[in-house]
DNA sequence: GCAATAGTGTCTTTTAGACAATATGTT
DNA sequence: AACATATTGTCTAAAAGACACTATTGC
């Protein structure tokens, strides 16, 4: 061994982060789903101080013996509270300062997951009295929310309003399969206002992020449509162009 | 006093985050500059260990005493280092996990700043030996870097790259007053390859953040240049559209 | 005048938006 | 056939790319 390396050793042998002052550090989580014509963010009662009763994003401590990574962390907890094991998860931001935590300084790694509405089961894990899905109307902020998760769901929202734009992120808000129709309906719903049929359509197409499924349809009182669904291998698309969408509102 | 409020406070009263296993927590910046007709990063040696003696990016712990923020603990850290005041600084992205730090489980904030390259004197701070600026060619990774700090520089280039080619951005690397043509320098530096003039122009008149600063020309051996400034009332704005870039290499 | 860079104009290409037309199922 | 929604086509508009042209300085 180097002498670097055994000095390095050495100094490692006596470093313990209990002698230093350190802020919190946590990850929360904006969950968002589609449900019933709009979109929803996933809240959670904290059933512990701080802000004990208060709503509040799911969310907690890395578990340093257990947790490998931040992302580990988050989706540790996207499963203890819907039971989602594979969602399109994405880091929002950080946020850290002196006064969100009355316990004292305190980060948190947000990260925004989006996850099909169906078959969601809303498990109450520890720490927690309820949860439910709170619905996202206008650019309105949640209610009184516990610490800075109003602010935090606010850029949430921000940021897959914004993404919607130019990327083909809504897939992810779909069950396996779903219509043109019904993801346009997604994009819709999302943006807060309608889009041109053939537009999208065309501008779908192009980003090849899709495939029909062989010989399934969906059927109604009307001619049946065509079901598509994600293209494994191309996880995320980028338009190069944003939708200007100087369409008037949605339905 | 309401019981719930009274409860809060007890609760207060007996927390000690010593009590707890937490992960460190860092903020770590990516400095840039467009100098020599390329772009470089600010990289410090270490002084101290974990990695003594090793390249790596300025950064450092969050001082919970006087830091209101993790903003103010990067303003701090760039100030430090460059001397600089007011830069361009955003947030990149949060990184931890349990490996990236031999010290263990551990995360970062890193923050990447856009400084323009004039009069910037470098200083030493303390567990610093010294700094220096690292050429960005290409795509390629900087040398072997402390932490994951080889990563972080690479995901900040990345988004400075993708950045430029759908905002005002890249006016954060030249000083008060520029021209145009030292303004499209300053993009073909940073994506490689070269900008049609006439559809940068164009485009960045369309954008209508910058004001013609009265009377104030670059002289040269050939035509004067208008000199432009930032308009202060708009910090940032986005292009619908990018740069598709179908054009050859930069000169 | 010549070199060099600043700044503008014109034509083409690409893609989104508007909106109409057609297709295909159910009832 | 009527209806409802799926799917496609056609025309227009906006903005970028290619590239040529003009403008203004120093020498």
């Amino acid at each position: 061994m180097s002498a670097k390396q055994q000095s390095e050793r050495e100094f490692l042998r006596h470093y313990n982060i209990h002698d230093y002052d350190v802020p919190l550090t946590s990850v929360d989580l904006v969950i968002l789903a589609v449900r019933d014509e709009g979109l929803h963010v996933l809240l959670v009662k904290r059933g512990e101080h701080p802000f004990k009763e208060h709503w509040a994003l799911p969310g907690g401590f890395i578990d340093v013996h257990h947790d490998q990574d931040l992302q580990a962390t988050a989706l540790r907890k996207l499963r203890e509270k819907t039971g989602v094991d594979t969602p399109y998860l994405e880091q929002l931001q950080g946020f850290g300062n002196k006064t969100r935590d009355p316990r004292g300084w305190s980060t948190t790694f947000a990260y925004f997951a989006l996850i099909p509405s169906e078959h969601i089961e809303l498990t109450h894990g520890a720490n927690v009295e309820a949860a439910q899905w709170y619905r996202i109307d206008g650019s309105s902020v949640a209610p009184h929310l516990a610490f800075d998760h109003a602010h935090i769901l606010e850029v949430a929202i921000q940021r897959v309003r914004n993404k919607v734009e130019y990327s083909s992120l809504p897939v992810h808000l779909l069950p396996e399969t779903f219509t043109l129709s019904e993801l346009q309906r997604v994009h819709e719903i999302v943006l807060g206002r309608a889009v041109d049929k053939s537009a999208f359509r065309k501008r779908i197409k192009e980003g090849d992020f899709l495939e029909e499924v062989p010989n399934a349809w969906r059927y109604g009182s009307n001619r049946p449509a065509q079901l598509y669904r994600r293209r494994p291998d191309r996880p995320m698309v980028f338009f190069p162009r944003v939708m200007s969408g100087r369409t008037e509102e949605a339905s």
